[in-house]
DNA sequence: ATATAAATTGACCACCTGGTCACCATTGCT
DNA sequence: AGCAATGGTGACCAGGTGGTCAATTTATAT
């Protein structure tokens, strides 16, 4: 009775996942403004009243399946990182990327919504999620750097800052790159990472 | 008689340009499914009728427009690449990205509309579009890059398509953060410039 | 079996969209 | 002055949107 989405979370867990499937597929395929809750509510299956009883409304229901996307995520990162802890730094990375690069396999819907959200222009709180994508990025690729220098792997008179910003661009580029052709060589990951180290 | 847009292009200027800014604004602030053509007509202080008349659809203004920024775009690169053609790799980059900052803000209107054809969806012939950029970007890129390493200041045997990879991606990456935040020190730029050639 | 409560529905609302077209004003020509 | 042609207009259209709510179905308690 406290939380908004307490209704939706009671429902039965078909249900749940036909809205959710829903959701997903509508929000990946258009974006925030142009994707349609009676789309949503055919393809789940129920009701308009329904959705908007379980949602209260549409930026709600986004809200929602970002921080499904933003959770699933944040597992692949924690774990890829866990998981490599002592391996070097250039083995790390390349563990990251290809990290992302299953993610982005395995869950290409969500992929598609993370990148219009952080690419394009309309979602709910744009700017509020930007911000905490960012310092979530850089606060994970700055730990692996810093871990780095302290092995005396990196030249510790590295700028971190500007190690970090340079390290998420191109790795983000490389992502959305790999996202849109989807059909590459994964050879191009391990020869870039040994340049960055440079 | 014969173009689509011979009836815009033959009304006095000073309308033209009433249009033209209105439309830019609009597209500039909304993404394409979202921009609203009564906005631009009432902003542009015409008729929907003469709107439709001048343009025959939304996609048909849109490419107007598009095709406006990139003109402008091309101007900007053309211009630096031949003013610093016998500059040094370093430096001639450097310029490039102060010409990309300086683009910025003269038009920062048209940066939106560049950034959001670029990393949005929903634009009229976004395939399209953003392969021709690609295209000319690699280009562009590739041919300062060539340059550079027939002058040996670029360790020859370096894979040329990965460098211009790696340098639209930071080139991109960066002006898409300097049109983010607006208010930074350009220091940065000269710093970051240094480490690609390495 | 009955009464009460809870969940589900879809017709409906106000509003907005891109696009049309019969009508009106203005101009140029004879 | 009268006529024709062109350019400009905005009410109007079909179709869509997010969101609501009286009414109906379903579940629960007695």
């Amino acid at each position: 009775m406290i939380s908004n989405t307490n209704k939706f979370e009671q429902l039965p867990e078909e249900k749940q996942s036909r809205i959710v499937d829903a959701s997903i597929s509508e929000f990946a395929e258009k974006d925030y403004e142009t994707a349609s809750m009676n789309t949503v509510v055919n393809q789940a299956g129920i009701s308009k009243g329904s959705l908007f009883n379980y949602f209260k409304t549409k930026s709600v229901l986004y809200d929602h399946i970002y921080q499904l996307a933003l959770g699933e995520v944040k597992l692949y990162l924690r774990d890829v990182r866990d998981e490599t802890i002592d391996l070097s730094f250039e083995n790390r990375l390349s563990k990251v990327v290809d990290s992302g690069v299953l993610f982005i396999m395995e869950h290409p819907r969500l992929a598609r919504i993370y990148f219009r959200l952080v690419y394009s222009g309309d979602s709910p709180n744009r700017k509020k999620i930007v911000n905490e994508l960012q310092a979530m990025s850089d606060d994970y690729l700055g730990n692996i750097i810093q871990d780095a220098m302290d092995r005396n792997e990196l030249n510790p008179n590295l700028d971190k800052s500007q190690s970090v910003f340079f390290l998420d661009a191109v790795l983000n580029r490389f992502l959305k790159e790999y996202h849109l052709v989807m059909n590459q060589r994964s050879q191009d990951t391990f020869d870039k990472e040994e340049w960055v180290k440079g």
